[in-house]
DNA sequence: GAACTGTACGGGTCTAGACCAGTAATCAAA
DNA sequence: TTTGATTACTGGTCTAGACCCGTACAGTTC
């Protein structure tokens, strides 16, 4: 995941008083140690009081630091820095494990949608849809089975280069992924798909249904993928909401 | 004030403000509608333009609104309003399906926290920790098997009452779970587990590991759940990172 | 028609103040 | 010793401006 030198920062004070924060603070302080009050950093850094809150609000967000009005604001527990699950997909989410991702198509065409799919898609019964069924690998051994459905005009199937990572595709025609709607369950896996993914038959597979969309909120893609249990886990981060819903 | 048919909707004016856009105005819309400009919005309340601003951000974390720089801020699908995971107990989950949930407990101990659960919990190998396996039902059926470790000085076994929702316990005690950690992984469930659980040997079943703490960072919890995957799968909504990590 | 170029107008950032509301320590009174 | 009030200090909200930068559309040029 992107750890780094440094980078410049891109422009904005709030980004780069964040960066100070974590660098000179953060990293010299322990879990639950009070931070410096808003009003001295404002002060410190030479900016406005709320510039100084849009940075923190960042940390915030990324579990670093936590508020307590009427307190102060302290340093968050490194056990939640593993950080929150973000959209990633499977080219990523192996490059971050340090293995080299892979794709054997095994089919790919262009079918008319069905009702479940076209019900996921929101697209009408029948409509054009690409479906591509691919076996992902990583460092050459098989980790998921995944089955992708697109509305035929967000990645038309010429053109596409199959063996490579589709949302960067999607991306490039400007329907970058931005959400996605995941249900997660498990199943004992049938004798064809162990053998895809070569395992013992009567092996455990996570299945993820997914739906993503873009910012938007063009749905763009369908996806039901088996993954091998015993090689793929799933990591997310939960909190408790704050306000009314 | 003199609103009557609504809630107070408590005193701040970008709450205020927030529940005037939901009802005015997202009640009227269709997804990817625009809205006022924020500069007008701040002229029709009577307000500041960094009011609105507020307003509309607790909107944006809602799904419910999403902004373009340069262009505009649009109505949200409804689609993501089914809305994203909150963390929420088992008893929440229940009743929020519409079940009843209750608990058939298999064992509560007082136990030395070994080398994982230690760890987990970070206390010290050896520290006093709690240890309750309860099997979790809804409508009376099986529906999950819980393993549940809590440090001895947030819930000592002596006064817990094990039948009922032991988040609740924890939050009467001032510790409160603010959010959980989860791996969520699939196993084929042996013959024991199976026969809690009311499975056929080697059935699927979800495993989901978590460790939950209090927005003050304190852990107070280490769970090893396995569901039913015939009847339990996890809905999660992830979303691409925006700013730098 | 196609390609450029202004130019409104949109959200994004930022300021230098203000007051509100919750926390915690101090200190006096019971 | 305990209780309660005072008070200084914290983050939370809010204002009325400002400039920045991206978007989209109208008008012009090729």
């Amino acid at each position: 995941m992107g750890r780094d030198g440094q980078r410049p920062t891109s422009g904005f004070k709030y980004e780069r008083i964040a960066d100070a924060i974590r660098h000179d603070m953060l990293d010299n302080l322990l879990p639950n140690d009070i931070l410096p009050s808003e009003r001295e950093l404002a002060d410190r850094f030479g900016v406005s009081r709320m510039t100084v809150r849009a940075a923190i609000a960042t940390l915030v967000s990324q579990g670093r630091v936590y508020n307590i009005q009427g307190s102060g604001t302290y340093v968050g527990s490194k056990e939640v820095l593993t950080k929150s699950a973000a959209l990633t997909s499977f080219t990523e989410d192996m490059v971050a494990r340090g293995l080299r991702p892979s794709s054997r198509v095994i089919c790919a065409q262009r079918v008319a949608a069905t009702g479940m799919i076209a019900h996921r898609l929101a697209v009408e019964t029948g409509a054009a849809c690409t479906h591509v069924r691919r076996l992902r690998l990583a460092d050459e051994d098989p980790m998921a089975l995944e089955n992708v459905y697109f509305p035929a005009e967000v990645l038309p199937l010429e053109g596409v280069r199959l063996a490579e990572s589709l949302y960067d595709q999607l991306a490039e025609s400007g329907n970058e992924a931005f959400r996605s709607e995941q249900e997660i369950t498990a199943t004992v896996l049938d004798d064809e798909t162990a053998g895809l993914l070569d395992v013992p038959e009567g092996s455990a597979a996570l299945v993820v249904t997914r739906v993503s969309s873009t910012r938007r909120g063009r749905i763009i893609e369908y996806a039901r993928t088996y993954y091998r249990a015993d090689r793929y886990s799933f990591m997310t981060t939960v909190e408790r909401e704050s306000g009314e819903r």
